[in-house]
DNA sequence: ATGCCTGCAAAAGATTTGCATTTCA
DNA sequence: TGAAATGCAAATCTTTTGCAGGCAT
């Protein structure tokens, strides 16, 4: 399900975040850059940046062309309002949103390709200590755990089991 | 420092599980996927395509073709020779050696690349703990941690601080 | 001999860039 | 008005694929 470019009080936040860094940058305020960054922000899951221009495209703005959205990216990412999702070898890059979000890291399933966020404080900690341990200051992290869902394990063990 | 196409015992059983599996799927036991199976795991760090390739180039095969590298790439994986290093957006796909290493996570430098190799069983118990929560069976993980190492933290103190 | 393997070139897919035009401050 | 932003097409870059000849069984 793709909320597409419905509002809500955290969109408007994150608008004025980016609002901010344009200003800040003394870059201009366009009309279809907040198009793309409200399609982000009411984007359900992981997007590519031809999603992007698709759902736009499919929402009235007529020539959401890819290599705008492309080129809105790394502004996006820099007012936090996405951030890249791990992706695994020869799969296109995809992000997803991050503003107005707790931290958490993903369970996909390998099988059906279902998608759980889960947040691990815990987990958290025992990075920042790995980091220290070794001297780093950490920033961020990648960090996707892979395996079989319970449904399709069971399929699995019915079938080849 | 590339070690190339050194030898080793555990080269060598590496080497026995790839001709194994080549057996089983009675494909044929062909010099240049050799030479490129070798070369993978002598190669130091992460590799791409490309650098496998120049290597094996430079180191006598004239004609290492990049397609046929792509061609073996699935192959040494299956054999449990390689295995994808975690890329973050817009990275080449690289590789390293997967065989006869322990399992370990990787520390990046954002600024030099310095790359640090850890392991933590209570980083992997709890992985493990996290996604039994979800009731999945967990397969692999793709693990990157980000951050600034010792001496950038200080080059970066000495200059901006 | 048969069929996999290889090199090469061309294709495909994702992302970037150059350029003319439009939009914003 | 001048700089930034946009759409489009072309260029890049990485990876895949089709084909003709070479090599292993």
């Amino acid at each position: 399900m793709v909320r597409a470019e419905q509002n809500s009080d955290d969109d408007e936040r994150a608008l004025s975040r980016l609002r901010e860094l344009v200003r800040k940058k003394e870059l201009k305020n366009s009309q279809v850059r907040e198009r793309i960054a409200r399609c982000a922000l009411g984007y359900e899951g992981h997007f590519t940046v031809e999603d992007l221009a698709r759902v736009l495209r499919a929402g009235g703005l007529r020539n959401a062309h890819p290599a705008t959205v492309y080129r809105s990216i790394p502004l996006l990412m820099e007012a936090g309002l996405i951030q890249p999702a791990p992706a695994g070898p020869g799969e296109t890059q995809r992000y997803e949103r991050a503003f107005g979000r707790d931290h958490h890291d993903h369970l996909v399933c390998t099988r059906c390709g279902q998608l759980v966020e889960f947040h691990s404080p815990t987990l958290e900690l025992l990075q920042e200590e790995i980091a220290k341990n070794y001297g780093f200051c950490l920033e961020s992290h990648l960090h996707e755990l892979r395996g079989t869902c319970s449904s399709c394990s069971r399929a699995d063990g019915a079938s080849a089991g």
